[in-house]
Parts: C-alpha cells; structure tokens; sequence
RNA sequence: GCGCGAUUAGCUCAGCGGUAGAGCGCCUGCCUUACAAGCAGGAUGUCGCUGGUUCGAACCCGGCAUCGCGCACCA
C-alpha cells in the first residue's frame, strides 16, 4: 500500500472481512499438535443455538481472542476451539412456540419429525451466530468446531452416562423434582429462580377428630391441601404438646391426619401449626420422611388437579386454589386471608411456577465428586482471577444436592438406558427394570444375561428411555468431549488437555464451572497416575456482565440487548472490542457500555474507534515520511546516533512492551489497553511524531548530517510504530494486521498474527532519562500555557527565556533547543542562569514557574497585563499552598521522627522548590508593579 | 437471614498508606500538508457518612447508609 492510496479516515468494513477471510484460508489458527511450542488451550463457552449473539457474547469473544492472540505472539502451540450448544430446553420451548402458533403440538409431528426441525433450527441459528464470531475476528480453529449434539460430543455422553453409571454415580429413582408445567419436564435446582410475589396467606380451621376444637393453619398454596398427610407443630410448643399423636380430620377430603411434632416449625410463625403436604413441598417431604408421612400426589404434570383431588380434579392448579377457598369457606372453614409477600419459584424457561412434584428421574451424586473439586481448590486448582469467586464456587459445592439430570424432552442427548419392558407388560414403569449401555445391542447383550433371552412367543423386549438429558450434562464435559474424549489416544486430547484458561461470566459458574469440574473429577481424574492434573483448566478467568445505559443486565429476553453487528457496522469489530476490554478493569465487575438507542450509537465505542482512526492516521504519516522504506529494510537505529527524543521514545517503548505483556498475562486486559491508548496517543502521536517531523524533512539541499539524522528519526520511527502494532494486535487484530502490511510491505501469506513478540530491549530502559524528559514536557507545556494565557495567535513567534540554577536542567533545554523551537513556534530560545535573568530584570514579559524552571516570554508591547498578572497570581496561590501544606506537616515532630526519611528529605525538598517557585513569582509581581 | 460487590469530576470508571487521575462531556483558541474521528490550552471533586489505627487515610480496621448481585428461605 502506497502512501497516496490511503484515504484520511479509516474504513473498517473492507479491511476487517478481507483479513478474517485471509486467517481463516490459510489455516493461521489451526494448530497442529505436534507443533513445537508450550500448548496453550481455551474451549469457548458455546453459545446457545437460540438465536443471535448479544452484547454478552461479544465482550466474552473480545476477553478470550485478546488472551489468545496474545499467547500465540509469544509462540504458545495456541489452540482456541469454537462450538456451539444445543441448549435442549430454551431450544425446545422455542419450537413449540412456533408449532403453537401454528396451531399444532409438538405430538402432532411426532419425535422424528419434530427433531428435524429442530435440526433446521440449529443449522439456521447456529450459522447466524458463527457468523457473527467470524465478523468479530475470532481467532478460533473453525476446523475444528463443535456442537454439544454432534456425533463426537454425543459419544462422550453416552461414554460418560455409562461410567458414572458404573462408578454408582448415577441413579434412578422417585424423589420431589422441580417440575416446569410449561415445559413438561423437570428440571434442575439451578433452573428454578425464586420471585417474589405478592400473594395471599389463607388461614384455615383443621377440626380434631375428637371434636373437642380446631387447629388453625395458614398457607399460600390452599389447593394443596388436599394432599395434606399431616399437622405439624414444634416439640417445645406448649400450646400443642398435648395435642401431638392426637389426629385432625382434613376438611373437603374427610382423611384422618396425624398431628406430628416436628423441629422444622417455628413456633413463633402465624398459630404455629403447619399443615404437611410430603408430596408437593420440599420441606414437607422433609418431615413427611422423619414422621413416615404417606405421599399423596393430588397435581397432575400438566399443572392440572388429578385424581386424588376428588371434585377438584381436571381443574388447573390455579383455578383449584380459588375453588378449594370458595370451599372451605363455605363449609366455614375459612378463618381469614391476609395479603402475603412472598417467594415462588419460577421455572427460567417456562416463566412459570415450578411445581414440586413426586416424580421418578435421574439423578448424578454430587457429593464425591463436589468433594473432590473441593480438595483441589485447596491447591488453587482451578485458579479463580480474580480469587475471590472461587469462594462461591466452593460454598457451591458444599451443601450441594444431587442434580437432576432427566428431561422429558426430545431436543438432546437420550439417555442411554434400556427398559426391559417384557418384563413389566411392555410398558415402561416406575418399576420396570432397565439396563445402562453404549449402544442398544450391548444393552440387549447385557438385559439377557441378566433375564435370558425370553422365548418366542415372549421374547425379551427392550425400549429405549424416552428422556432427553439436561443440557449442562454435555457441556460438563466441553473441555474434554471437544479434544477427542473418549479416545485416550486423541492426539488434541494429549496436547491441549488440562485448557489453559476458562473464560466466563460469574452467572455461569455453578452451571457451567462447576458441572464440568465434578465431571473431569468422575472422567479424567484416571490420568492422575500420570501426573497430568484432571481439572479441566488450570485458570478460571471470571468476568462480569454487560449490562445497558440503566445499569440492567442486557439480554435478549429484557429486550433490552444491543447486537454487536450494528455496532460492528457502524464502528468496526475492532473499535468494538477494544471498548469492550478497555471498560474492563480490577475485579471482574459488570460493564456499562453507553449506548443511544434512539440514533444507535455509542460514544464509547466511538472513542475507540477514533483511537483506530488516530493509528490509521499516524502510519499514514510514516509512509508518507519513510521515503519507501521499511522497518527491515531501514535497520535498527545506531545507538550512538540516537537524540534525546529517540532514546526516551524508546525507553518507553521498552517499558510498555513489557508492562504490556505483564498485563496481558495476568488478565489486566482493560489496564493493557488503557496502557496502549495512553501510549500510543500521547507519548507516539502528540509528543514523538511532532518531535520527529522537523528531522524527517531536512529541507532543501540537507547536509550530510541532516541527512544521517534523518535516516535515524526514520529508524525510530518505524521501530516504534511496527513494535505497537503488535503490542496492540491482540486488541484490534484487524487494523493492526492491516497497518503492519502497510509498513512492512509483508506479503498477504504472512501475518502479523503469527510473528513473535518483539523482544525486550533492556538496554532502551532509562529512569533517569524518563524523568529528564518528562521536564523538557513539562516546560513546553508551559511555554504554550503562557502563550495562550497572553492570547498568542498560534502561528505567531515569540522568544522564549528559560532560566534555572540547575546545570543539568539547562543543559537539557539547551539540548532540546530546537526541538522546543519547533513545538512552541519559539522565536529563539535563551537558557539564563539566575545571575543572567537578574540582569535583564524589569522586562516587560509573560513568566511561569515549574519545578525549578523559570519560563519567561519577553514580548515587549503585546503583553496583555491582567492575563500575565493572572498567571503569576496562580502560580504563587498555588506555590503558598502547597507551602503551607508542606510546612505544617514538617513542623509536626511525629512527622519527623516516624516518617521514613526519604519521605522526610522529599517533603524537604518540596517545600523548598515551593518556595523558590513562590519567591519568583513575588518577585516578578513586583516587577510589574513598578 | 448469610455472603459478595459498588459508592471518587456532569457521565463512565481507574487509583488502594505519602500533596486527587483518565476517557467522554464542557469552556477558549486553532482547518499548523498524518489525523477536525484532529491540534493546543483550560475549568471541574469536604474521594457515601461516621468512629478508629497511623507522623500521615480515597486507600487499612469497626459501624452506618444507599444501590446492585448471589445463596438460603417461615407455612
């Protein structure tokens, strides 16, 4: 690319897709396991095939492809394996959404039609989303992408069912489920959200069956009631004890009910009698174990009142509330009813109340495998960044029930468990026997041996269980299902595997986190003879939430969501994502990306997105300015032809490369991008590409030296701006590559992507030069400060005067003189000592104090004198100030004697420089005063 | 109820023991041949409240308040 060619402004659309699409065919990020280098893996989170991506996604996308692209600069074998999740029960609610719109059921089409189009679902939804990965610049190994329903994952599955089944860690059996109505399944404890709502306390009369009173019970859910097994009240409530083993007769249904003493009761709560239903409340269920309570299920798994509700049967449970009311207070049981705030579960999916119903499900033992995740967090194993998440992973896995693992769903896995069905009549029961295997003939192989091979005229018939698994159930197994898990001899598995890192928000970690420890803990803890560590990563790099302009969290349900593509469109993926990472910062918090939904656009984002611009821009100017060379074929700088300029520009090249690589590393990935912003802006653009221009155009007829210095400012020049690129690569990976192209003239087969880390120079690091410069900063800084205070017309010259009594400080602007001539369209510059400036006392001129630095700009007749008398007025505030400051603090003998003497003589010295500063600033007001 | 986080400039947020910072916004002046998506200059804060530790606290400790989140949950 020539230097004409390039227009002003930065295009982001043409260059981003022309090197997405240049990665991807050429194989830049499919690894090969048998590359040398130190493998590092992540394994994305895979998004939900429901849809789109969100904004989410996007800050998820943006986090991990800067931590990879980084790792693959410092020549890790980088491995960053996409995917997809099926995401059995949002999926499936989707669909029959649609089918019912459509006025049909999911029943109507029957389970292989209705899988097919979920299939179709998939195919449309997924590409939808890996498209939009693709347009964020991804650098994943689309080869070898994933779906947690994909023959491979499936395998695993099924792998996995059966030896956790072997291992006991998988059992079958009828226990109180979370059961969504709505979507007809059960589903887990982690699917259920707790709402609260405002309802209703009814408050009833239980008679004793002796006929000698009544006992008062209060509840939320009066339908139940018709289940109810039992009273209870607590053991130490005297109103009660003698009551207890004494029966009520249960109004509407006429059953006879114990009244039980249980220690769950509170006495202190409502009359303290609690009516017990074992078979709709969990904590009921509880007593009704400890007291040998029937279970009477009374709900249908409609959500509807069967049976056993007698003449409420077939209504719906919230009709059953209103009719068993009306009920009892007809038959004048019904002592009161009190408006009632309170909790109520709700399915996630369904956005109903889950019913806790008596149900028989599969279920995985938590507990030793929970057990074992918890003793290898006791090694930091995972390590949580930042650590304190790791203390909700753990209080997670302590106290944690058994996870229900069947869905009555047909979008998924299905469970890999054959019912002997001949033996129960051919119907499948709670108590019909049943077989776990790989596939059917070894479950018919297994069934057989176990109940013969039947007869002719009853042969042995197995049918296969109808559930699907839950979703979290494939994903647990991600990090290991996706490198070829089962295989032990897969060669992805024996490279990448434990993954470096798992990068995900903190609403995921007991879903997701969690599942897939306790899963590696049952699956790969086998390979702990080998030394190699079973925990599927060894980092765990948490993140918040993005959320919108009124702090909400952005989702697509909330409707609240903003899709990165119109954002991408409009700013580019880089400007993005770099506003993305750059809000990121400290712990792990949530960020607020502003967005005006009315014009859709986003000033953060737009920031970031001049910042392309500003890169854009300033290597526009190197190759205006490099006379068609580039970095390779101009060669490292000479050190000893290096000016001031050159060496600081480099120093804190030096500095930012490796504080840039500290931060990358250690996931202070906002803090790197702040970092190179600050340097690339204000130290490259405004101080070192404005200090390099008068060196880079020697003029007319330049002398041999001019010449040679020239060659020197180009050196540097491209030194600095192709090391930032690739300091800034892993962050706007697009504009980078794009830009190191233009500079290096690299051919389209090389990328930038792949080149190595630019190497330290340690040499170029240089405190005392730093600070030197940043003085020299200091005085143009106020040289243009006087110069607009006095209202200057910018391309006006005028003379500038410094003086100090500090040889190393003259020295230095003397050095700099025609750098600071061309910065502050300086007439001349004169560097006095304080003898010298006492001489030419009494000229009118503007003055300014810094540091040690006196600036003065004589401009006899052009000096506005309020403006100047101003300036000095600040100047000798501020210096009395800190003066007064300084003192008080030294004059405090505790100071003195406690404070560590470096701080002591700083102070010192502080103050005396205030007060000199001060001195000149009296002394100049009295000037002209007089 | 238990736990976690936040509270700093108009807005979004850094800073986490030694005299308060950035970006955006705002004010002033500039189309200076890299960039007006820009340049130069400028203003802006009892660092939520309250005790304590310390020579010294935005920063450490105790309490309180407000907001947010997670877990648990009493019918």
């Amino acid at each position: 690319m020539s230097a004409e060619a390039l227009p002003k402004t930065y295009d982001p659309a043409g260059t981003e897709s022309r090197w997405q699409h240049a990665w991807e065919t050429s194989g830049a990020f499919h690894p090969d396991p048998s590359a040398p280098g130190e493998p590092f893996s992540v394994v994305i989170p895979p998004p939900n095939v429901t849809g789109s991506l969100h904004m989410g996604h996007a800050f998820n996308t943006a986090l991990i492809d800067t931590i990879v692209r980084f790792q693959r600069l410092r020549g890790k074998n980088v491995l960053c394996l996409p995917g997809t999740d099926h995401a059995s029960i949002a999926v499936q609610t989707i669909l029959e959404k649609q089918l019912k719109a459509e006025g049909q059921r999911k029943e109507d089409l029957g389970r292989e039609a209705f899988l097919e189009k979920a299939w179709e679902w998939k195919a449309q939804s997924g590409g939808t989303i890996v498209g939009q990965l693709r347009r964020l610049g991804y650098s994943v190994d689309w080869r070898r992408e994933r779906f947690t329903l994909d023959a491979g994952c499936s395998a695993a599955v099924i792998e996995a069912f059966n030896r956790l089944h072997e291992q006991g860690l998988i059992y079958r059996g009828e226990y109180l489920v979370n059961w969504c109505p709505a979507s007809g399944s059960a589903v887990s404890d982690l699917e259920v959200e707790m709402k609260e709502v405002d309802g209703h306390l009814w408050h009833f009369r239980y008679p004793l069956s002796s006929g000698a009173g009544f006992l008062e019970v209060a509840t939320t859910r009066p339908e139940t009631l018709l289940g109810d097994t039992a009273v209870a009240v607590n053991p130490k409530d005297s109103r009660y004890a003698e009551l207890v083993g004494q029966t009520l007769t249960l109004p509407l249904v006429g059953r006879t009910i114990p009244i039980v003493a249980d220690d769950h009761v509170d006495a202190e709560f409502g009359t303290g009698c609690v009516k017990v239903t074992p078979a709709h409340d969990p904590n009921d269920f509880a007593i009704g174990q400890r007291h040998n309570l029937p279970l009477i299920t009374v709900m249908a798994k409609d959500g509807s009142m069967n049976e056993a509700a007698g003449p409420f049967h077939g209504l719906d449970r919230f009709e059953a509330r209103q009719a068993v009311v009306a009920a009892m207070e007809a038959e004048g049981f019904l002592v009161k009813v009190e408006p009632y705030r309170h909790s109520v579960p709700f399915s996630d999916r369904g956005k109903v109340p889950v019913e806790p119903l008596l149900s028989t499900q599969w279920f995985v033992k938590t507990e030793p495998l929970a057990a074992r995740c918890r003793e290898a967090l006791e090694n930091f194993d995972p390590r949580f960044v930042p650590e304190r998440w790791s203390k909700v992973y753990r209080d997670w896995l302590t106290d944690i029930r058994d996870w229900c693992i069947s869905r009555q769903l047909w979008w998924g896995h299905r469970i890999p468990a054959w019912f002997v069905v001949s033996e129960t009549g051919g119907a499948i029961t709670d108590t019909t026997p049943y077989v776990v295997a790989r596939d059917e003939s070894e479950a018919m192989a297994k069934a057989e041996s176990i109940y013969g091979t039947g007869t002719h005229a009853h042969p042995l018939v197995l049918e296969q269980d109808p559930d699907a698994l839950d979703t979290w159930f494939s994903s647990g197994l991600w990090p290991f299902s996706t490198l070829g898990w089962p295989d032990a001899d897969a060669a992805d598995l024996a490279r990448w595997y434990p993954t470096s890192v798992l990068v995900t928000g903190f609403d995921i970690i007991f879903f997701w986190v969690a599942r897939m420890t306790m899963m590696a803990g049952a699956l790969m803890s086998a390979r702990e003879g080998s030394g190699i560590p079973w925990i599927p990563f060894r980092d765990v790099y948490i993140h918040g939430l993005v959320r919108d302009e009124q702090n909400r969290k952005m989702s697509k349900s909330a409707g609240n969501g903003i899709d990165p593509l119109l954002l991408i469109e409009r700013y580019g993926a880089d400007a993005l994502r770099f506003a993305l990472v750059r809000e990121v910062a400290g712990a792990g918090q949530d960020i607020r990306l502003d967005y005006d939904r009315k014009s859709d656009t986003s000033a953060t984002v737009e920031a970031s997105r001049n910042f392309a611009n500003k890169l854009w821009n300033a290597t526009r100017f190197a190759l205006m300015n490099l006379g068609g060379q580039t970095p390779a074929s101009l060669g490292e700088p000479d050190p000893a032809a290096l000016q001031l300029a050159d060496r600081w520009i480099l120093s804190r090249l030096a500095r930012v490369n490796r504080e840039t690589a500290e931060r990358y590393e250690s996931y202070g990935l906002g803090e790197a991008a702040k970092g190179l912003y600050e340097f690339a802006w204000n130290e490259v653009c405004d101080w070192t590409i404005e200090l390099l221009k008068r060196r880079l155009n020697p003029g007319d007829n330049p002398s041999p030296e001019a010449l040679a210095d020239q060659r020197t400012a180009r050196q540097v020049l491209a030194k600095v701006l192709q090391e930032l690129l690739v300091l800034l690569h892993p962050l706007m990976p697009h504009l980078s590559e794009e830009l190191w192209h233009g500079l290096t003239g690299e051919p389209e087969g090389t990328f930038l992507a792949l080149q190595p880390w630019p190497a330290l120079d340690g040499a170029a690091l240089n405190d005392g030069l730093e600070a030197q410069f940043a003085e020299l900063i200091e005085a143009i800084r106020v040289v243009r400060n006087l110069r607009a205070v006095a209202g200057l017309k910018p391309a006006q010259p005028a003379p500038v005067q410094f003086v100090t009594g500090r040889g190393e400080l003259a020295q230095l602007l003397q050095e700099a003189t025609a750098d600071i001539t061309a910065l502050t369209r300086a007439e001349s510059v004169v560097v006095l000592d304080p003898a010298a400036a006492e001489a030419a006392r009494g000229q009118r001129a503007l003055a300014g104090v810094c540091g040690e630095l006196q600036v003065l700009l004589p401009i006899e007749g052009l000096v506005d004198l309020d403006a100047l008398k101003g300036r000095l007025d600040k100047d000798l505030a501020k210096a009395e100030k800190e003066i007064a400051g300084l003192a008080a603090r030294l004059a405090n003998p505790n100071f003195a004697g406690k404070a560590p003497p470096e701080v002591v003589a700083e102070c010192q010295a502080n103050l005396a420089e205030a007060q000199a500063q001060a001195e000149l600033a009296r002394r100049r007001l009295a000037d002209l005063g007089g």
